[in-house]
DNA sequence: ACGGTTACTACACGATCGTATAATTTAAGG
DNA sequence: CCTTAAATTATACGATCGTGTAGTAACCGT
């Protein structure tokens, strides 16, 4: 019984735990992180998160979890928000997306969370589906594979974080930043990096590649 | 003295223990991996592994010369041999990378590894400096902001290898898996995302929310 | 053949890990 | 107020960790 919160979800000590958890796993990886760490962080005693969560696994679940339900609310109002997410996305879903980053390049790389790419890849090849329309030419590959493919690439900002900060000179997460990358993103997904013509001989010479070597 | 064969590095027991090492990192990240366990698959005792590399940091980082080595041969390899470098190169980098795969994202996400993604990067650079001849317009962003991003997007292949597996329905490593993931990039390459009205748009929005916020 | 450097193993130490259990405090309901 | 369940802590156990030390086996120049 108890918690008539239902899906408010919780503002509790459980809560506090749970976020000590998104941050220890996010730095120290799930072999990295330990339980007296996490308990430490949220103020509580390392038995204590057993009490809640029952096990070091059982508690990266729940963190999966909360952040797959969170991925799904940042896109519902990134849809109805429509203003500061047209004009800069990156900033958007990186100042949501907050401080479970580097948990969500650690769920990623690590190989647990594969529901949460999925769900990712989904709501990509909802918003493919749009931007197909205005599109000429028939594509060289299935929508899936285009969404799963961009999605990767999507997430490479939020993983790498921290190498493509240094390499910009700039904290992705400070305003120059974030507007310096949505600049850098800008110019390269609107210029092709493979010219039609281009393509066209690379599409040709895979194929035959192909059939030689089936 | 000893070790006549100088930098043709060593097909002996620590290169053994290195490849061990290489594998076990990878697998399971740093603070995951043990140094029993890495002696264990090298096939030689625990003790032999610090004999050789001194401390697990030091392995580590042993590791990391080794890969930026190895990156540095691919790369060197690859503007020789065209052939099939330049019909499917992610075929090619996949190939030569190979088992390090799993290194080289677990060393970029863990924060270690900065040396090796800006000598990525770095060669990014040189390789855009020959695109860039061929473009009309003056770019958004400094060569050296987009080959960083460039870099982190490449990247997010073999990274998110495991998830673009399951979205394509296919291995990345089999001949299928490396076909049908080049033919997705070359339709993503060679279509811009952002038509160059919206994408001046977008730009002008930035600029405007820049100025705004300052 | 032999002395010395190196490769390699066996074992022990202290720390820390995840987990388990029992005790204690807090909160709530009748 | 008292009972009962939940929240929370304290403490302990066995396993495993990285590291240190001492000892043995192999190799090599002279």
């Amino acid at each position: 019984m108890a918690r008539i919160e239902a899906d408010l979800e919780d503002l509790s000590t459980r809560a506090r735990i749970r976020d000590a958890a998104l941050r220890h796993f996010g730095e120290h990886g799930f072999g990295g992180a330990s339980i007296r760490g996490i308990a430490e962080a949220a103020g509580v005693s390392s038995g204590l998160v057993r009490h809640h969560f029952g096990s070091k696994l059982a508690l990266r679940e729940a963190c999966d979890d909360y952040l797959i339900k969170t991925v799904r609310r940042i896109n519902d109002e990134a849809r109805t928000d429509t203003m500061l997410a047209d004009v800069n996305p990156v900033a958007a879903a990186q100042a949501a997306l907050g401080p479970y980053q580097r948990y969500l390049a650690r769920a990623l790389t690590e190989g647990w969370a594969a529901p949460l790419f999925d769900e990712m890849a989904r709501l990509s090849e909802e918003w493919l589906e749009e931007v197909d329309k205005a599109r000429p030419d028939p594509p060289f590959a299935s929508r899936k594979a285009r969404a799963t493919v961009a999605t990767a690439m999507s997430l490479a900002v939020p993983i790498l974080h921290q190498h493509i900060s240094r390499g910009l000179g700039v904290d992705l997460a400070s305003p120059e930043g974030a507007h310096l990358l949505a600049m850098t993103l800008l110019d390269i997904h609107s210029h092709p990096m493979v010219t039609p013509e281009a393509a066209a001989a690379m599409r040709e010479g895979l194929e035959k590649l192909r059939d030689k070597s089936l």
